[in-house]
DNA sequence: TTTTTATCAAGAACTATTCTAAATAATAAT
DNA sequence: ATTATTATTTAGAATAGTTCTTGATAAAAA
């Protein structure tokens, strides 16, 4: 982690009355030094290696306060154990269905999801989540070696 | 449920060895009776009043059947439980972040959300998920009233 | 028929997540 | 400084959605 994102983490605003803890920092560390996308208990496992005495229902709690100031994203899929995601940059999820692999993917320049829907008239659009689902290049190929 | 539905209803192919069942009848008609997203317990309680005796792994069973078949749609709302969906037309969800509601919104005449994205060069794609969240229009009134 | 196979029902088991209560630590008030 | 307040952490219990297991049932195949 470089000295410039640590002082990022330090002006994180948990808001009046909340503070920046170190469970705090370093969950949100774990997640910024992650290009895949770890579930709460896979957050747990590393965090686990730098701070022994954190609990996973703290790792619970610091993740629900990072979505909740809005520096971490929440990622579903289907029924499978929550994701976090430290990129905060307007983007999808590619899902491999023959590997369960989860990858981000950029939207095209000036791409706008919400804009391909017709939204009921005088709703207020907040965010969007776009999963595009199939095979990722790596199954594509095996599958068709065989 | 109209005689024309019921029809489409027994041709449904489960696949070689598999069968239509009545379990999976009442559960189809259910989801395709409700404009709502009902959850697998909700659909249960639904079905429960046609057939006493179903259970509630039963409906399990069967909406998994259903997706897996294709024609019924799993929609997964945050740590929400899952809900199906019987419109199978390519539609997005708009969930209401203040009344926790959720609607099928109609996709713009050809568009395709999984154009606005750069996907993986030899990725295939299958599917997508689009959700939008905000305020629905009924929640917007109400906050402006105050 | 008999045999095989798919499905069902009931409840137990599982697992991700949330809750509870007591301990700790940071902040605010005196 | 000392005390009081409040936020946070921890560990484990509790919850809830979903899946699994087992024996029973029913449909299809032989």
């Amino acid at each position: 982690m470089s000295q410039n994102n640590n002082k990022i983490i330090e002006q994180i605003n948990f808001g009046e009355g909340h503070r920046m803890t170190p469970q705090r920092r370093f969950v949100y560390e774990v997640l910024m030094g992650s290009i895949d996308h770890p579930t709460a208990t896979e957050v747990f496992i590393r965090v686990k290696d730098k701070m022994d005495s954190i609990s996973l229902a703290t790792v619970y709690n610091c993740l629900d306060a990072l979505v909740g100031v809005g520096v971490v994203r929440q990622v579903n899929v289907d029924r499978e154990p929550s994701r976090y995601c430290g990129n905060l940059e307007p983007h999808a999820h590619f899902h491999c269905e023959t590997c369960a692999s989860v990858m981000d993917v950029d939207l095209k320049e000036g791409a706008d999801p919400s804009n391909s829907v017709k939204l009921p008239r005088g709703a207020k659009v907040e965010k969007f989540e776009l999963a595009v689902r199939g095979q990722c290049p790596e199954c594509v190929r095996l599958k068709n070696k065989k």
